[in-house]
DNA sequence: CCTCCGTGATGAAACGTTTCACGTATTTCA
DNA sequence: TGAAATACGTGAAACGTTTCATCACGGAGG
C-alpha cells in the first residue's frame, strides 16, 4: 500500500480510502487506482483485520458434510453469509466432543465475528466474548438456538399416516444418549398417536448399537409374512432409507405393505426429488435464521429458540399420490414446545 | 501478548517462544504459561499472519456442496488438510465463471497458502504467485491437475455391460460445452464398444438443454414396450438416479429390461450403500493427492496429469450380485491419456 | 584471575492495514 | 476584503505477532 501511495504521488491513507470506496477526490482516486493497476497490487485482509479486529468471517461448526442434511445446511449457510459480506469457515467434527471444544478454541484465535454450532455436547464451552448460535440443541437463554418444528413434525407425521388409513404405527429412531431437539419428534408423534388413539410401538436404537437390534425388533412384528404395523415413521431419512432396503429384503412391500415417512427432506441432488416420503425440515430457512440472528445479535429481544415450521412431502414410500394437495399442516399440537 | 508478558515478568519474545513451542527455559515457560491462564490469553492469528505472511490456510473452490460427490471432496480434503496442520477455506462458485475468477481474487486477498479448484472455467485466470492444483479439468503443464480414469472407467463400464449379458449398449451424458476431464469418459466407452464390436449409442445433451430430450430420446427407442438397448451407461450417477425414475415411469424394469451403470460413486450416507451401479471414484485418493500435491510444490517432478484408479462396484441397477468377486478392470485401454 | 565461549532471554523493528488529529486550500458571507 | 467555515488530503500511531541482533550470565580453559 505504500508502494501505491509512492507510485501515486498521495498519502497512505488516501490509498486507504480508495481501496474502501470511500469519498476521494476524483483526480486523487484515479491516480490511486493507476497505481494500483500498475503495481498489481491486492489488499492484505490479514493488515486490515488485525487493524480492525475484525474479519468478516463466521465460524460454522458441523459434524460432516457427508450427510446431505448437513451439507445442504453448509451449502445454504455459506450463501447466506455471503449475501451479507461475511465467509464461513466451515470446521467439521464427527461429534468428537473434545475436537469440538478444540475448533472453538481455534475459531477465537482466527478471531470469527461469531459461531454457528451444530453439535449435541454437553460439555461445549460457550464463549461468552461472541455471538454465538446453535443449531438443533438448546443450551441456554443467552445462546439463540435454532430449529425445526420437530414436534410438529412428529405429530404431523402420526396424523398423515392415520390420514393415510394406517391402523397401526411405529417409530423407530437412532436416540442419541444426549439431549437434543430433534428427539422432540419422538414426543410429538406419541401426543398425535394418544390424541388420534391410535397403537403403536416406539423402538430407540441408542447411539453406536449395532444395526441389528433394527432388523430383529422388525422380524419380531413379522408374523406369517406380514409386519404387524403398516405405518413406520423413522427419525431421519438416512435411517428410513437404510430401514427399507432391509424391509425389502425381509420381502415386505413399501408402500404397498407399510407406508413409511422420513424426517429431514434430503433430496439426492439439490432440488430434485425426495429419497422417501418425509418432514421437510426448512433448510434454507434455517441457515437464514441462523446468519441473521448472529449478525442482529446486538439487538435485545432475540428469541433464545428459533422454531421453524416443517412440512410434509410425498417421496414415493406412502400412498398417497404427489399431485395431491397436501395440506401442511393437520390438526395443532397444542402442547408443542415451539 | 504484552500483557501476558508483563503479567509473566519475561520479555515478549520469550511469550512467543512459548506459545510455538520453541525451546525456553524451564522455570520461565512455566511462569509464561501460568500467565496465559491466568489471562486467558488466545493469540491472534492475524497479527500472526500479517508478520509471517502465512495463514496455513488453503482456498477450495467448489461449484456446491448440494451435489454427493461435491460434499464428500469437500470433506475429504478438509479432513487432509486438518491432518497437515493446514485449514480450508470453502468458497462455492455454482459455476459462474464470473464469480470463480472473483474467487481467487478474494482467496488471494485473504493470503491463502494454495487454491484448490474445481471449475472447467476456460478463462480462469491463475495466478503464478501461488501453487495451484485443478480437479477435473486440466489447464496447463504449470497447473498440477488431478483427475480419477475417467477414460478407462468409460471403457471398464462397457466391459462390464456387455460381460453382463448386453447386447446393444447407450451413453448419455449431460455434455459440457467446456473441456474437461470426464468427458472421456464418453471416449472410453466408444473405445470399449468398437473393440468389442458391440453397437451402441451416444445421447449428448448440451448444458442447460431442457431434460425432456432424454426422455425423448428414450421415448424414440422404445419400441413395443422394450427399449431396443439393454445396456445403459450415464454420464454421472446424478443423471443415472433421475433417468431410472423416467424409464420406471416408461414402464420398464430396471435391471431386468435395461442394466444401467453410472459414474462417480455416490453413496447415500457415507459409506452406506450405492444408489446405482456405478464406476466409483476414489474421492479420498483424490484428496489426498491434491493436498500433497498442493504442499509439496516445491518439489520439482510434480506430475502435471494425476490420474486416480476407478472400480466398478455393484450397486443394484444391474444384474451381477454384489456378492460376486468383481475384478476391477477388465482389458486394458491402451490408448488411455492417463 | 582473566578471557572466551555458549546458552538463552531481551526488546526493537517490521509486517499491512485503519484511524484520527492536523494542516492546507478553497469557499462563503458579512 | 478578510475572517470563518468547509472540504479534503496527510502521515504518524497502533493493532499483535515474529525475528534477530544484542546482551547478560555462568562455566571452562589458560
Amino acid at each position: 500500500m505504500a508502494d501505491v501511495a509512492r507510485e501515486a504521488g498521495v498519502a497512505l491513507g488516501t490509498v486507504s480510502r480508495v481501496v474502501n470506496g470511500q469519498p476521494v477526490g476524483k483526480e486523487y482516486r484515479k491516480k490511486v487506482e493507476d497505481a494500483i493497476a500498475r503495481l498489481g497490487y491486492r489488499y492484505n485482509s490479514s493488515g486490515r483485520a488485525l487493524r480492525t479486529d475484525r474479519t468478516n468471517s463466521v465460524a460454522l461448526i458441523i459434524p460432516n458434510t457427508i450427510n446431505p442434511y448437513f451439507a445442504s445446511l453448509v451449502h445454504h449457510i455459506n450463501i447466506e453469509l455471503e449475501k451479507r459480506g461475511r465467509r464461513g469457515l466451515l470446521w467439521l467434527t464427527e461429534y468428537n466432543q473434545k475436537r469440538e471444544n478444540e475448533v472453538i478454541s481455534m475459531a477465537l484465535q482466527n478471531r470469527v465475528d461469531g459461531i454457528i454450532a451444530l453439535t449435541y455436547n454437553p460439555d461445549l464451552v460457550i464463549p461468552d466474548s461472541i455471538p454465538f448460535v446453535t443449531i438443533d440443541r438448546f443450551f441456554s437463554v443467552s445462546v439463540p438456538c435454532v430449529a425445526s418444528d420437530n414436534f410438529g413434525g412428529g405429530w404431523l407425521a402420526a396424523n398423515r399416516l392415520a390420514e393415510l388409513g394406517c391402523k397401526k404405527l411405529a417409530f423407530m429412531r437412532i436416540g442419541s444418549t444426549l439431549t437434543n431437539e430433534p428427539s422432540k419428534r419422538k414426543e410429538g408423534f406419541v401426543s398425535a398417536c394418544v390424541k388420534l388413539g391410535l397403537p403403536f410401538e416406539i423402538m430407540t436404537l441408542e447411539d453406536g448399537a449395532p444395526m441389528r437390534e433394527f432388523e430383529d425388533f422388525l422380524s419380531a412384528h413379522q408374523h406369517g409374512g406380514r409386519l404387524d404395523f403398516d405405518g413406520l415413521f423413522f427419525g431421519t431419512d438416512s435411517l428410513a432409507w437404510r430401514m427399507i432396503q432391509v424391509l425389502r429384503r425381509m420381502g415386505v412391500r413399501v408402500p404397498e405393505d407399510v407406508q413409511v415417512i422420513g424426517f429431514d427432506g434430503i433430496r439426492m441432488f439439490g432440488d430434485q426429488s425426495l429419497i422417501v416420503s418425509t418432514i421437510v425440515q426448512p433448510v434454507q430457512e434455517i441457515a437464514e435464521a441462523c446468519v441473521s440472528t448472529l449478525l442482529s445479535r446486538h439487538l435485545s429481544g432475540v428469541p433464545s429458540l428459533i422454531c421453524l415450521p416443517v412440512h410434509y412431502e410425498y417421496g414415493g414410500t406412502t400412498l398417497d399420490r404427489p399431485d395431491e394437495g397436501s395440506p401442511d399442516r393437520e390438526g395443532d399440537p397444542s402442547d408443542s414446545a415451539c
